[in-house]
DNA sequence: CTGAAAGCGCTTACAG
DNA sequence: CTGAAAGCGCTTACAG
């Protein structure tokens, strides 16, 4: 392999010299850096990057870990966290942890010792704790929180919100009987989303129905059919997430009912998924975007040792297609 | 930060032994051994991986290139090829170029830079084949040839017979104007998928009817339009994969088809959304799992130096909801 | 078994 | 403006 050597002895200069031209680091004799620029055309130069990661120690590298990369929740946030961290100059190394608690801890102190600037961590773990602990380079979160703090910054959206509106939107439209598949109570998007649902049962003297669903496709087959069998009268529900909802459907219809005549369903968090499906799914979305974005900013800001800023990103309503849509906004 | 000489000082020996010790690479005096454990424990030492792929000339990193993270298709693959490089101890560096030419070849520099050993490289750019070339290490591309060759290996599935089965699949299913939705001509996966509809239709004296349509969901909602007008007595749309699918079933229903009774639809690829939506897609599946894996394993047998072993993927047909599926074998 | 030394390929004070 | 030297943090012949 040519090594800045190399070109060093083709150009008649020293390996110094060519580094200050390469990287524009200082002033060089016209005649000398068109030498070496001669030099590194000729001999097709590229300069190692693990050389020079090692005297910065700083590799321009974010890690990304997500438990499960085929979720199109994580991989919208992947595509946004990679292109803001691009735009910024840096690359993103993505590694999928399968749900895995070992192979997370593993992909988190890999990246630590490849001398990463900063990680952005997504994990359904709750024992993740103390190996973010022990990283010696900023963390930061998206949308779980850790116990103990420790974290460089969580970024997470208005779940509590969430919930009120998906609830009080249902009722717009006018459901009578309806259903919230909670998602994991581990999760404090869960929670929040329930407490929103909750709230608004009480200030109105409905009586809640629950039904605890984990945030994936397959649970949500098998809890669409809990549904039917425990609440018959129902005629609305708040499926726990997007990827939920997409399997409720499926249930609903297979069973014969019409959506949204007979039931109405609405999601979390507008992944791309949910316009392309027929019919669209009405949600509540997540700002997906900005918040990959924000992530970037928060760990690029804690890099250079500047303190986070905190903010709780907004949920919006989304009409679509799976609700009696009204015209009384709410 | 805690460096090998750190540990060493700690433990009374040379950073040699500490490097023995972690690495298992030499028999070590036990009781030195455990001093070194010891030192290790309390500092919290971590080896940099940085400095460790500067000698070793290798990062055990493998670099993907996708063009676009958020199609499930590529990402599935992802899922596919991270796994398998996991298993055999390698990292996996994911780069999304967003179909920007110049971002793809400068991910491909970096990576290459990076002391990656090796790239799986997924383009829909003609004009990469030069900065394949120019790569110092092997690059296993998927689904494309290069023209002049330089890739070190190729993985593709048999596109040519899943264009004959999916013509064949709806003839027998009583099928008579059947619409082909082409792929890009510059992919020779649309190429291939389109002469075995050709050929099907040659050998039964069926006239061709054909509209081209990219890859994606925003062009199969458009050119779905144009089957309409163009083919008034479509009963049958081979569409170009499964995303255009997706679009060309919303179109329909949008228009008052039923499906399959009025027209019948079939896909490509398998991606799992395709038995995620309601109603679940017939298709040509591609081996997206086995690919991935034989991906991998080819980049590795180049980096090895060993040769390529040439294969093509069997694709099969995936009979579901789009289509009237008869008992009819093919 | 073990340590001193050299080296992986860069970059940057330092001195001139 | 420019080069010799030292160093980033490891690993591995080499010699003992």
């Amino acid at each position: 392999m040519v090594s800045i050597r190399d070109v060093a002895k083709i150009a008649g200069v020293s390996p110094a010299t060519v580094s200050r031209v390469m990287n524009e680091t200082a002033n060089v004799d016209e005649e000398k850096r068109q030498r070496v620029l001669n030099a590194i055309q000729e001999t097709g130069f590229k300069p190692n990057e693990v050389a020079r990661s090692l005297f910065k120690r700083s590799s321009r590298i974010i890690g990304m870990i997500v438990p499960n990369i085929e979720n199109p929740f994580f991989n919208e946030l992947a595509k946004a966290i990679e292109e803001e961290s691009y735009r910024r100059g840096y690359r993103l190394t993505l590694c999928n942890s399968n749900n895995d608690l070992e192979k997370e801890k593993k992909n988190l102190s890999l990246l630590d010792r490849m001398n990463a600037d900063g990680i952005i961590l997504m994990t359904n773990q709750e024992k993740m704790e103390n190996e973010v602990h022990k990283c010696r380079i900023p963390v930061v979160m998206i949308d779980r929180q850790l116990e103990g703090g420790g974290e460089s910054a969580c970024i997470q959206s208005d779940h509590y919100t969430g919930g009120r509106i998906a609830m009080e939107y249902l009722i717009s439209c006018g459901c009578e009987h309806i259903v919230h598949m909670r998602g994991p109570l581990k999760f404090s998007s869960a929670r929040r989303r329930y407490q929103g649902y909750q709230d608004v049962c009480r200030e109105r003297g409905l009586q809640e129905s629950v039904i605890d669903c984990r945030y994936d496709y397959e649970d949500g087959l098998n809890k669409a059919m809990e549904i039917l069998e425990k609440f018959p009268q129902t005629d609305g529900i708040i499926a726990a997430n997007d990827m939920v909802a997409i399997s409720v459907y499926k249930v609903l219809i297979r069973k014969g009912y019409r959506i949204p005549q007979d039931i109405q369903l609405i999601g979390f968090d507008n992944i791309s998924l949910s316009r392309l499906v027929t019919p669209e799914l009405t949600t509540v979305s997540q700002p997906i975007g900005e918040m990959g974005k924000a992530a970037v900013e928060a760990l690029i800001r804690a890099v250079e040792g500047k303190e986070a800023i905190k903010k709780l990103f907004e949920v919006k309503l989304i009409k679509r297609e799976t609700t009696l849509n009204t015209s009384n906004e709410i």
